[in-house]
DNA sequence: TTGAAAGCGGTACCAC
DNA sequence: GTGGTACCGCTTTCAA
């Protein structure tokens, strides 16, 4: 490493007042000039006098200090329980990211924290975010959502499976991806449907709903059945799940992912059962590992909403935040039929 | 959704003062009394008084105002070009922000700026963090650490491939990956190997040196040469660059990760290709997709430093800023040897 | 045991 | 054209 660059320790930053002392003018005009405003009620000289001492001193306007004195953080807040580990929720959060830093706001992401309801409220709060986007997180409740409100915060919105009391919706109907992938299994002539839910609680919210989808379906027809299984992405546990499936005899399997539906897939070959001949398979979520593995897996793919309209929906309702609450979906659902099932 | 709330649209928050006026006491002896400042210097009565005006009130306290006062703003700042960077990523950030918050800090996630060095620095500057993790970001350089140290961000990290000068670094030595995934395709007797790097550009910051290392470790060995190809997730992609195996008789294959090696892979079996027998196949990250592909996969699996300690030691770093400059790695690699090599 | 008041760094009104 | 100054909400000395 040959360069040093004095490793300069940081002493205190420059602020506005420095600059303007360098320039010789007021703070106001520093902030006049910094900010563009008064289109040109300041002389040309001043304000490259101003930049230039600005550029000098390395001078980085303090957002702590415009956000208290503006009494708006530009803070976008997006809460989400552990799922975050999920593929579409990364992508999905980078691209909603990005769409908010071009409009202005800053994106902070605040994961679980240990409270739920007004207590996990409260924390947010007190980060003064212009908007709380609630991904698919249940520790947003009514009294969450009152919380919020009483600390000004005028925008709410939860994005999961039901709407809150309060708060804008945006309704990802779970539901319909689960009845989806039955009426598909029931379509291909099966009737003793068996339904993969994953046994890590943090999935719940999204595998309860598409499990209740199933059963709501299979109601639909006289002589389907179904039945809720529980499984880990663990191979070991999935063997002995398969010994259950030929027990039982299911001839279909909704699986809550297609990762889930890959390790059952496995399991059942490796069981000595035949897919989709013996068990006929549906995945969900369209992912890559889906299309790899053989046979292809049938699925049920999700389309968000995409995250530049949600960050224009987020900007809009922060512009006018008493507009009454407002409830849209968030996702289109369509079956991807390959060769599972 | 009977109760109703009031939909209070958020009126004026209470602020510290408010809930003086209401409990009759002064805004000093409310911060006391919430921030247990002050042992018992507040009359037991009176701090009964002040919370319970906090209640009613429905106070929270003002963290901008709050940081601004006391100089720190309890943020750490995290920079990460394309988020999208994988499932391992994510899993990371999950457990870093957890850690992070167990802390007292906040984590913020900020994404590219579409700006890079000093000029992105800026924007990142502007919130104050009391710290800045650069994930994996090029976009963070010399000049970038110069404006943060200027901005009086006196803890700056980068976490990649290379240090940065003047910034503590967590060397992730990728190089490392591609060294150990060559060495055990020679040593079963493969010469001519195939290294494939992502078409994606977002991932070169990994793959680049993943690349490296397997060119040094052949270069190690006078007959085995290593040639460079590029491969996107996409089957059609997949089934012309099989050809090219197919013609140029490679007997070896590095890929950048498990996904990429399952696609290869399930390309070189379409073509007609053995895997071992004919193409010994090495991935990368141990992803579950490489334990359901058959053969199942051989692969490097990389065990990052727990999220955790990162945490402490970024604590420990604001805590002493002046610290000289640290460098310690970041990962530890292993080979997990299973069917495909 | 409690309160008055001086800031933290910017912004924007109003005066000159 | 430019500058003085009163805030934004909170913490923390210092004095009472």
């Amino acid at each position: 490493m040959a360069s040093m660059s004095a490793q300069s320790p940081a002493g205190t930053p420059p602020t506005s007042e420095d600059v303007a002392r360098a320039a010789g003018v007021s703070r106001a005009t520093v902030s006049y000039v910094l900010n563009n405003t008064r289109g040109g009620r300041v002389s040309e000289a001043t304000r490259e006098r101003v930049r230039e001492a600005a550029r000098q001193l390395g001078y980085v306007p303090h957002a702590v200090a415009r956000a208290l004195r503006a009494g708006r953080s530009g803070v976008v807040l997006l809460t989400a329980p552990a799922v975050t580990a999920g593929p579409l929720f990364a992508q999905f959060f980078a691209e909603l990211q990005s769409a908010l830093s071009e409009l202005g706001y800053t994106a902070v992401l605040y994961g679980p924290t240990g409270h739920r309801g007004a207590e996990a409220a409260r924390r947010w709060a007190e980060l003064r975010p212009d908007a709380v986007l609630s991904l698919m997180d249940d520790s947003l409740d009514e009294h969450a959502v009152d919380v919020l409100h009483r600390a000004g915060i005028g925008v709410v919105v939860s994005a999961g499976p039901a709407p809150v009391a309060g708060a804008h919706a945006l309704v990802a109907d779970q539901v319909q991806v689960g009845a989806m992938a039955v009426e598909h299994l029931v379509a291909v002539g099966r009737r003793k449907i068996g339904v993969i839910v994953p046994a890590d609680v943090s999935l719940r919210g999204f595998a309860e709903p598409r499990l209740s989808g199933a059963e709501t379906a299979a109601r639909a027809h006289p002589s389907a059945t179904v039945v809720r299984q529980e499984l880990s992405l663990d191979e070991g546990a999935a063997a002995q799940w398969a010994e259950l499936v030929v027990e039982t005899r299911a001839d279909g399997l909704f699986a809550y992912n297609d990762e889930y539906a890959s390790v059952a897939v496995r399991a059942l070959q490796d069981a000595g059962l035949r897919v989709p001949e013996d068990v006929a398979v549906v995945g969900a979520d369209d992912l890559l590992i889906g299309r790899l593995l053989r046979p292809k897996l049938t699925t049920v793919r999700m389309d968000f909403t995409p995250a530049r309209e949600i960050a224009a929906m987020l900007d809009r309702l922060i512009g006018a935040p008493d507009t009454p609450t407002e409830a849209r979906s968030y996702l289109r659902t369509g079956l991807v039929i390959r060769e599972s099932a």
